[in-house]
DNA sequence: TGGCACAGGGTTGGATCCAAAATCTAGGTC
DNA sequence: GACCTAGATTTTGGATCCAACCCTGTGCCA
């Protein structure tokens, strides 16, 4: 049994032990999560449980129901669809809005994401290279409103984007670096029109392949 | 001191009677809202207030931080200009999936309120009205997750909504009402094109609109 | 044999009490 | 007179206990 983090105050604590187990496919969708169950293995009582899946609920990482408690949410094939063409009109606005602000630190920063994608060779590894990259490129960024809203539609789909990526996406991955490589010439050159036009691309295609794989949502 | 609403459990009631204080300008940006004030006024104990104002932040209704408690969140003007931009580009998607599943009821309810917007010579029942017509284009989309950021959208810039309004975007109006009625004929003949421009349109205009009035902002 | 009613266990919602952190105030010092 | 500091008060965070509600399994009856 692993110790748990010792940082923060308990509630922020619970709430980074369930978001790392959502996040990482240890709490799959539909899956119940009782108070008690996680207030015992994390020594707490049930209140910081309570707050914490309050927090959760609003990174759309779990719902709730009155008196029947909390779910991670399962979705649709039709709701991640949506997601998606929510994500294609949002991100690139995240993008530009970002992009007069990254300094050439970041711009290094994201070559050596990019570079350690091509390597990898894990699954689980690429989810969060993948996401370290994008979210590199929105760090300038400052408008919380979007940037929480960004984060949620990443949370909600990340158990969809794990099944299809296990699912062979990898065959196809020469495409996503392509898109990516594209993304990071257009930060480097401070062109948000390219941007956003290669950033919708990138996700719009998502989408697409992702809708030919219906045996994803069961 | 008029009795609070009986309906629903503690924290749902709690939360309803804030969400209200905070849409109708009682609370406003930067106000800090006391837990054991709120308890008191409403009968309960401060842990349903608590939990309501999780429900609240998940609304873009109030902030909150460790230690120090809960505030209406105060927005810059640039905060306010990417959140309309944000709507810019989420609205016409909500209109697009409501559009097919709306039905000649809901038709004959917009042309009414519609008509009650232009009858109309109050200022609070205008903000109503106007956000009523909206959700009501909105309500064939049962995406969960796009129109819970529609409404947190709308939420977050609702107080200063209310005071461009009360400066004087009411000299203006048959702009908002020529708007509003191409955006209806559109829904009434289900051109999702035609619905994405005029509503994309409407959104901007105010965008640009607020943005000549820095003193909303103090 | 199938459906319904009821009871029991289990889970969440709320109240009260206590601890810890932050803010405010008053006093002292430079 | 202004600024800093220390203590008191206020406010939030957490633990424990009790109440209300949901679900399930069992037994009865048609």
């Amino acid at each position: 049994m692993s110790t748990p983090d010792e940082t923060g105050i308990g509630s922020t604590r619970v709430a980074a032990y369930l978001r790392e187990a959502i996040l990482g496919g240890d709490l799959r969708p539909g899956d119940r999560i009782r108070q008690e169950e996680i207030a015992a293995k994390l020594g707490a009582s049930r209140l910081p449980v309570r707050e914490a899946l309050r927090m959760l609920e609003a990174e759309g990482l779990t719902e709730h129901e009155p008196h029947k408690g909390a779910r991670v949410p399962q979705l649709s094939q039709h709701e991640v669809d949506v997601i998606y063409r929510m994500r294609e009109r949002l991100e690139p606005l995240a993008l530009t809005e970002s992009l007069p602000l990254l300094t050439e630190a970041d711009h290094e920063q994201l070559e050596e994401v990019q570079q350690r994608i091509e390597a990898n060779t894990d699954l689980e590894k690429f989810l969060d290279l993948d996401r370290e990259f994008h979210m590199l490129t929105y760090s300038g960024c400052t408008i919380d409103p979007l940037m929480a809203n960004v984060t949620r539609l990443w949370n909600s789909t990340q158990h969809y984007r794990r099944s299809f990526v296990a699912l062979g996406g990898r065959s196809r991955m020469w495409v996503v670096n392509s898109e990516h490589r594209l993304i990071l010439d257009a930060v480097v050159r401070r062109d948000a029109d390219d941007g956003e036009r290669y950033l919708g691309g990138h996700i719009r295609r998502t989408r697409i392949e992702l809708g030919r794989h219906p045996e994803v949502f069961t």
